[in-house]
DNA sequence: TGACAATATGCCAGATATGACATATTGTGT
DNA sequence: ACACAATATGTCATATCTGGCATATTGTCA
């Protein structure tokens, strides 16, 4: 995202909500990071399932073991296009897509 | 995905259905384009029912006319970044957006 | 501890996406 | 039919993303 856009996004009243960001970011900016950090989760799931290591992963999707690494991190230079084009080409459905989006929460005090 | 066959999608004169693969797209490409276009749907239902104008919306995106328009129409030079940082600058939630991606499907038949 | 595998971080050239403009097409009144 | 609004299509300069390389950090085993 552009950092002239970021400036004209600043909306007010944002209270900071979970994990995604202390930083200045709009509500919509903040959605996006979180959406990323789903799929970047749902990634390094199907990578650990496998025990696959980040170097194999990138061989089979035709990138390299730093880009993967950053998949994972919720990089900020990766969108979340690559990482929804990462997912299908391992074989993902939209459905599965679309529950790695809606996690489901644990019970307050479970392990 | 690679230009070259973008241009091939581009060439086929895509009318909006469900089935993207007549043409020589992998199974992952398919799915890009089927996701992609769950989401454009959704944009058109959004806009549809605030009946604004493809105009109007893009003014509230901060894009232009032409964009919006290809955006709704899945166009190949529009990602699926574009179409969920949209959805979410307008208000819609990871809900929202993971619902869009499973759409109930009507029976066979029904109008 | 050292040696090695895995993962993370910084960077950049080439690839791709985006906003914007011009223009064409379609739709909707009269 | 005409006039006008809305939508679609083509193109392009610039912004942004991505693969890949180099290197750093972390983890693991002996």
């Amino acid at each position: 995202m552009k950092a002239t856009k970021r400036t004209k996004l600043q909306a007010a009243g944002w209270a900071v909500g979970d994990a995604a960001n202390f930083l200045d970011l709009s509500p919509a900016e903040a959605a996006y990071v979180e959406l990323k950090l789903s799929l970047s989760q749902a990634l390094r799931r199907w990578r650990s399932t496998r025990k696959l290591t980040q170097t194999g992963l990138a061989k089979r999707l035709g990138s390299s073991q730093s880009r993967v690494a950053k998949m994972e991190a919720g990089d900020p230079t990766v969108s979340a296009d690559l990482l929804l084009r990462s997912l299908l080409a391992l074989g993902a459905t939209s459905k599965d897509i679309a529950s790695s989006l809606t996690p489901q929460r644990r019970k307050a005090g479970a392990t």
